[in-house]
RNA sequence: GGUCCCAUCGUCUAGUGGCCUAGGACGUGGCCCUCUCAAGGCUAAAACACGGGUUCGAGUCCCGUUGGGACCGCCA
């Protein structure tokens, strides 16, 4: 048996947490899962003037709701800064590392005055081989990069990239201010975790050679390496609050269901055949480097959609009705202490799955069923509300009032009976019920409405409804 | 600008040299089902960026061009 496999994620609390993260969190969870490996969340809050606790709460809340458990953590890097400073000391000791006495003014400076002229804007190495302290400034310290010869990351997802050692820069390793850097603190925490595989998003590939250097100076073997393609929008660029919703969270709050989207991101950039949906188990159970993509991803909304209907569809209706209480609640649908009878709403969510994408969708189209009274789309009224309707609902009033039961079977009698009578067809008289009952002009099967609003109510709206007929 | 990465329908993708007359899915159009709307079924339009090689044979391998992206911070 190899050594167990540990993988990591490790936002930075600089913001909720986002698709793009959450993917690439997914593709940790997977890959640990599927190995039998260890699922670990670090949280990398070293730039401490962006860091918020927040926001390291905000991730939780999303990683818990997309159902991404972890292992080991949430470590907090502000909780090791004496570890990190210990390696400090010791690669100044070895001579890996210097003092650089530039400020940041400066290197701003030459790094646009480089760019001006068309040269690479990397760091001059000017304090390299410095001989004593610069005095009256206090220093960072920089970690001494190869200049010659290559290096060699082994991507499990693009193969061997080779990069130049001659344009590696000195990375800053300590701020003058005493706080590490992410270059420093993602190698110490890695090694220290002994994390044998680094996945995380193609934005990093550029970085891995120089924390390759940072790996070998302390003296550990370089886990292996997979680099995720991107996220992109609709225009192709990186994915941005330009394109909409970006947030986790946002997608609970529009009515999806987190399978869905752990879905849909987990089909940016892998695939298995020809297979759209997949059970949690499945995705575990087939998830590979193998299978995923090299290029870039634009996010599709309308897929994702897609596959929430999808999956709506496919939830018991019971679980529904758990998940759609508080939507009930915030769209006012029902009120907020209101005794719902949850095997009563369970059936009603039956008649409305497959016409719901979200569960936004679907507390809004509960109204009908759990309001007292409707109110009537306009043009829905006036076309089906007429002189024409009114003694076919009157009729069907009567014949419902005296209907011993409230069945489908009796429903549909009591219909049969008003459309024979008149020589019309049932849609002339289910439409105008319709609307009696709904308010609008679609909704589930006419008898299905009927029997789940009951005939109390269902009398109430018609009687309503032939007051309205004009 | 430098370095690195990438390139199949509008979008997500299958494709690992002959099974490709390039398959599936979303979206779009049509038809069927039908009390409306959905769901479902059938169906249509829609792609190998371009140019060179290699090979008996290239979407698949190599090179170049073009296009896109990422990185080049005392951010992560």
């Amino acid at each position: 048996m190899t050594e167990k496999i540990r993988v990591r994620f490790a936002p930075s609390p600089t913001g909720h947490l986002h698709i793009g993260g959450a993917r690439t969190a997914l593709f940790n969870y997977l890959y640990a899962r599927h190995n039998n490996g260890t699922f670990i969340l670090r949280i990398e809050d070293t730039d401490r003037t962006r860091s918020t606790d927040e926001y390291i709460e905000a991730i939780i809340e999303g990683m818990k709701w997309l159902g991404l458990g972890w292992d080991e953590g949430p470590f907090r890097q502000t909780d090791r800064f004496d570890v990190y400073r210990s390696y400090v000391d010791r690669f100044i000791k070895e001579g890996k590392a210097y003092y650089c006495y530039c400020s940041a003014e400066e290197l701003d400076e030459r790094r646009k005055l480089a760019m001006a002229m068309g040269k690479p804007p990397k760091y001059d190495g000017r304090c390299r081989d410095l001989k004593g302290p610069v005095p009256g400034v206090t220093p960072a310290v920089r970690f001494r990069m190869p200049q010659s010869g290559q290096t060699i990351v082994d991507d499990l997802i693009r193969g061997p990239v080779t990069f130049d050692n001659a344009q590696l820069d000195d990375l800053i390793i300590l701020r003058s201010d005493g706080t590490p850097t992410y270059n420093l603190t993602v190698v110490v925490d890695d090694v220290d975790m002994k994390i044998t595989h680094v996945i995380r998003g193609d934005d990093h590939l550029n970085n891995t050679p120089k924390q390759i250097h940072v790996y070998k100076a302390l003296g550990y073997e370089v886990p292996k390496f997979a680099h995720l393609p991107m996220i992109l929008g609709s225009d192709k660029t990186r994915l941005s609050k330009r394109h909409g919703a970006t947030s986790v969270m946002a997608y609970y709050e529009m009515g999806y269901l987190p399978d869905a989207l752990v879905n849909y991101l987990v089909r940016l950039g892998w695939s298995y055949g020809d297979q759209e949906v997949f059970s949690r188990e499945e995705l575990v159970k087939y998830f590979s480097f193998e299978n995923v993509g090299k290029a870039a991803a634009v996010f599709n909304p309308e897929k994702l959609l897609w596959l929430n209907g999808q999956y709506i569809i496919n939830s018991p209706s019971e679980k529904l009705a758990e998940l759609v209480m508080p939507f009930l609640i915030r769209e006012k649908t029902a009120g907020e202490g209101q005794d719902i009878d949850m095997a009563w709403l369970s059936k009603a969510i039956g008649t409305l799955k497959e016409r719901s994408k979200t569960l936004v969708e679907l507390a809004n189209s509960l109204r009908y069923y759990i309001a007292e009274e409707v109110e009537y789309n306009e043009k829905a009224k006036e076309k089906f509300l007429n002189e024409k309707s009114r003694g076919l609902l009157t009729e069907l009033k009567d014949g419902l009032d005296s209907l011993p039961g409230f069945s489908h079977e009796g429903l549909e009698k009591a219909f049969k009976s008003v459309v024979e009578k008149h020589g019309v067809k049932l849609k002339d008289l289910a439409q105008p019920v319709r609307v009696a009952m709904t308010g609008g002009t679609e909704s589930p099967g006419i008898f299905e409405v009927l029997e789940i609003v009951g005939k109390e109510k269902t009398i109430r709206r018609l009687e309503k409804a032939i007051k309205a007929c004009m």
